[in-house]
DNA sequence: GAATAATCGAGACGGTACGTCTTGTCTTACT
DNA sequence: AGTAAGACAAGACGTACCGTCTCGATTATTC
């Protein structure tokens, strides 16, 4: 009893030129500039093409967010037995990342998107937002097990490390390789 | 060299109206549902004079979250000569205020704000956040000079602490007594 | 030299499925409001084969107006040898015809797909009216070779008894037999 | 116990462009080629603006054939004496008219208008065509006072005369100078 | 019987227009 | 000058159709 595909078949290319509109959009204008016409424009695509994918900007956003990952290839915290030049070069690259100007529009479009919406915020945390988490939890776990670090921290530290970068984006303060070097500094290891 | 004021006084109670009204929207349909005009009728007062105060949406907004000021009353942390102590009460204070639905909602809803204009983060930074920032960084200096925190990392902790909270808040996790409690022990404390 | 046909037949079934359905169409929301959707989905057809039959709307409608067609069965007009009678027995059965309201919808219909495209103007001309002009006017050249009519005068008679019916259709004035016999008696007979 | 006006007046000139718009766009389009957004732009309005004016696209047609009469100007037909020559250049002169493409196509799309739309087709007949219809029907009375044309036709042959011309000019066949002779001569005048 | 070829129902596609809603400005009469 | 009311230009919303294109399935004809 196989389900017959019937019609033109839907165009995966076409969603993928509207997520890439979509990121310009968020980018360029912000999340409650989005307009739903310029994206379809800019995508080449008709509104209706939009709206069967996507039945609604959240979900739209929500997709956006999950495909063009800014925390994506967020790499695997080197482990070099020097915890603290570890996380260093780490958390530098990633500060640069935020500072660049085009990628802070797009994470402050994120996270307005994410106020205002439990759906986006949910899915942004758990595709996006938990993979750097995550690496730098491993990390901070290695650092445990070998001594370097006050035992238990791991989880609430990386929340922290993350959490205070988005804090200087949102307040509109420069995220610098300095103080990502300053929040490793303020790590209570050995 | 008095400055002469002619025709009719603006009225004050007009502008509370206003404000309430947002406040209401606000609550029921969220930021990007508010409807100036909505707004404007629920005040009894015309669209021209809400734009007279409030030259955008976003600014209004601001005004609204000022009024309803969440971070007021942020009290300076307490010394009593244990830092740990000290954090930890000042901590699931601001935690505890954070996990109230209303509250929390109110925090989103600026944050989106926020995202969305530099002019609204700076405002809200400066008359907001930045209170709680200097009660802590003050607390963790006194730390400092009294040997007991790692030098230096004043301010980038601060910064650190409320990050963490705001980053739980924004990612839909409790942001609970325990969590404080974490952020205090992953501390750099002797 | 047979022209080889190859592959699967056309459908003359499906053919007359379309037309059905869009008489019905017609009938139920006018020509302005044809969809060619909906008439595919009633005929139960794929639009590509309306498309793949009819170039077009107006050409559809052409067809469609044709076989259900308003003017058919137009007979010649009687010749007994008394012009007057025999254009009043054909003119008030003509008036009949325009005064019944599903047929008075069709030559509406008809008339707004006219007035819009030369080409249905001209296909509804030659196919449809120009038969009932031809009808009238061999009676009336009948009529002037008798001497019963001023001569000359047959073509142009013709289309004003013709276009004076149309003219009450279209400005919902009755088309009555009263006005039948009024148009003959108006018209320079001996 | 005076109606108070509140608010900004309408403004008539919009209306006007407007109106002026829908002209130029069913001269240049047809009635159902009509397009509401290309009519408030070239009226420099907004759709809103358009709406609140009239409710629906018949309206608009309707009050557009109203305000730019074609059978505006609709001159008495003179009254020299001689019946035949006078009804010859009144007719002419309308002919002439009937034969202009952009009236022509004007014309056309009102007639499509009036086809579509009971409402449309009542007002255009009494706001437009009845006007030359009374204007032939007055001269023909006289005419029958005078003893020269058979009594009891001139309505008839009012609207017969009218019918003609619009007959012609659906069936695209040129309203010209000599046509309009035909008809006059086809009149059963002494 | 297998290969070829046109048609079929279905439905996605890029577009255009719909009629409604909201924004921020402007105008009016009243206070 | 400030106010409530509300018209205005602009433009986005989500829906409905347009005419085209793409599927897999269904008939015919030809080899």
């Amino acid at each position: 009893m196989v389900e017959v595909r019937r019609g033109r078949a839907r165009s995966e290319v076409t969603r993928r030129a509207i997520l890439a509109a979509t990121r310009d959009e968020l980018t360029a204008h912000g999340y409650d500039r989005l307009s739903i016409d310029r994206i379809a424009a800019a995508a080449g695509a008709g509104k209706q093409t939009v709206y069967r994918w996507y039945p609604s900007k959240v979900a739209l956003v929500a997709d956006c967010l999950l495909a063009d990952r800014v925390f994506d290839g967020v790499a695997p915290v080197a482990d070099t037995g020097d915890l603290v030049a570890d996380l260093r070069v780490w958390l530098r690259a990633f500060a640069a990342q935020f500072d660049r100007p085009d990628t802070a529009a797009f994470i402050r479009a994120a996270t307005a998107a994410a106020a205002e919406s439990d759906q986006v915020a949910i899915r942004f945390y758990e595709q996006s937002t938990a993979a750097a988490e995550t690496a730098l939890a491993e990390r901070l776990r290695a650092g445990e097990a070998a001594g370097q670090l006050k035992p238990g921290v791991a989880a609430a530290t990386a929340q922290s490390l993350i959490g205070a970068m988005l804090y200087r984006l949102l307040t509109r303060q420069p995220v610098t390789a300095e103080f990502a070097d300053q929040l490793v500094s303020a790590l209570p290891v050995r």
